[in-house]
DNA sequence: AGAATAGTGTCTTTCAGACACTATCAT
DNA sequence: ATGATAGTGTCTGAAAGACACTATTCT
């Protein structure tokens, strides 16, 4: 950017450059469990393995401009879609064998879907799979992520992930965590209006521990994001619980 | 990453890429201050404005390792100063009207350095000026950072940045105080052996207030990453501090 | 001795964890 | 009434803020 002497005589397209794609890592909670969908590789390099959603940058777009199109044309995602989902960028990776074909540096991002779009996404027709991510423990942090089929619960064969998309998977669940509690990430997982049980399970299913309810409660509560809405969660067989809306503080 | 049959029939050198730049910020403390180094720009574009040191990514390198080089290239480090500086991936910025000339896309870089490398290296030939940060208040979180000539510690006129400078300079501050208290990053900042009111000083100057001298020496020393060498502070002209040595937790 | 800062003891306040308790709904 | 979960009151313990106090060095 600061080259003067060399940017001066340079021709744009005299200089070999590294390809630039984003990589989005589209996530939601299914049943409890932090997921997410991946397209599945039929053709060579790493053919039968599964891959994060992703393009190349064009010239006329912006990284963001470049996500949005991934949401779109990849995953199936309308416009209003695409105006509910959280996104923002993850990290930059620019390993030299990232990809045998060519270099690629990729930005990733995170998008984080709540449950019901999530489900929408995966029935539509866009062939994206749903797949269950281990949490990793603290020993575990940094670490490579392993996925599982989200069909059958117990699945214990970790399905392969192509390229480093496993480390993008790792940096996501370690990002998501790290903000959870001092920012607002975890209303985009959740509907519109939710109950403080709904909110307390998303920490925990990607906190990947229980939480005191009292105290979450108060803390909730007393970071004033919060509205009442005055209207009942419905369909339980017991006391229903209050529904409140997330805020966006000033 | 995934798009398949576009990448089977693609030629590499066929489609325009952006261009890929790595720009560093090179921060350190001046007298309290945080402080940054800057190249000054002699030609168009932003001629006689303030800009980061950056190159263009080559295609034998990785990100990382570009920002190595720029460190050795443009802002004149030795190998082991390179290695006793702190560095990470700050963001990417990706914006359509970045550079004039043309689409470029870079990978903002954080470099720490102690205050004698801050100073060996402005003292070097690398043509670097210092410039002191304003620090944001909360409310001006996420604000473009103003810069000001480090000479004259009560300067008042902002220097003009180039490019979307003054916004990697704004994330980078903000980056840094969001670390500060949960990571090791304040060390960075520091000599090899540091007394406890020094180390205290780097927090209170990059988050802008002061903090309180107990719980500070309370926390830090129960966290255990810090090892007191047994020597004492020397040249003051009272009770001297013992000095003690950050040793990287396991 | 005096000046100046290093370093500590302790009280108060704040907040999270724990646990039990009450409240409210469907059946 | 019963079962099940929503929601709260309150005790306890850990840690931060405040403030005063002691300790140590140089001049």
């Amino acid at each position: 950017m600061t080259e003067d002497d060399f940017l001066r005589a340079y021709d744009p397209a005299a200089f070999p450059r590294p390809a630039l794609t984003v990589d989005l890592v589209l996530m939601g909670l299914r049943g409890g469990c932090p997921a997410v969908l991946l397209m599945p590789r039929t053709e060579h390099p790493h053919a039968g393995r599964w891959a994060l959603p992703g393009s190349f940058v064009r010239l006329d777009e912006t990284l963001d401009e470049a996500a949005e199109r991934v949401l779109r044309t990849k995953a199936g995602f309308t416009p209003a879609e695409v105006a509910e989902t959280h996104r923002e960028q993850l990290y930059t990776f620019g390993a030299l064998d990232r990809d045998p074909r060519m270099r690629i540096v990729s930005v990733a991002y995170l998008a984080l879907l709540p449950e019901a779009l999530f489900t929408q996404v995966l029935m539509g027709d866009a062939g994206l799979s749903a797949a269950r991510m281990a949490v990793p423990g603290e020993s575990e942090a940094g670490r490579p992520v392993a996925v599982f089929a989200a069909r059958d619960r117990a699945a214990r064969t970790a399905l392969p992930l192509a390229f480093d998309h496993a480390d993008i998977l790792a940096l996501a669940i370690l990002r998501l965590r790290g903000k959870l509690d001092y920012s607002d990430v975890g209303f985009a997982l959740l509907p519109e209006t939710f109950t403080l049980r709904q909110l307390q399970d998303v920490h925990e299913a990607i906190l990947g521990t229980t939480l005191n309810k009292p105290a979450f409660r108060r803390r909730m509560l007393d970071r004033g994001w919060l509205v009442p809405t005055g209207a009942r969660e419905t369909g339980t067989s017991f006391r229903p619980a209050e529904l409140y809306r997330y805020r966006k503080p000033l």
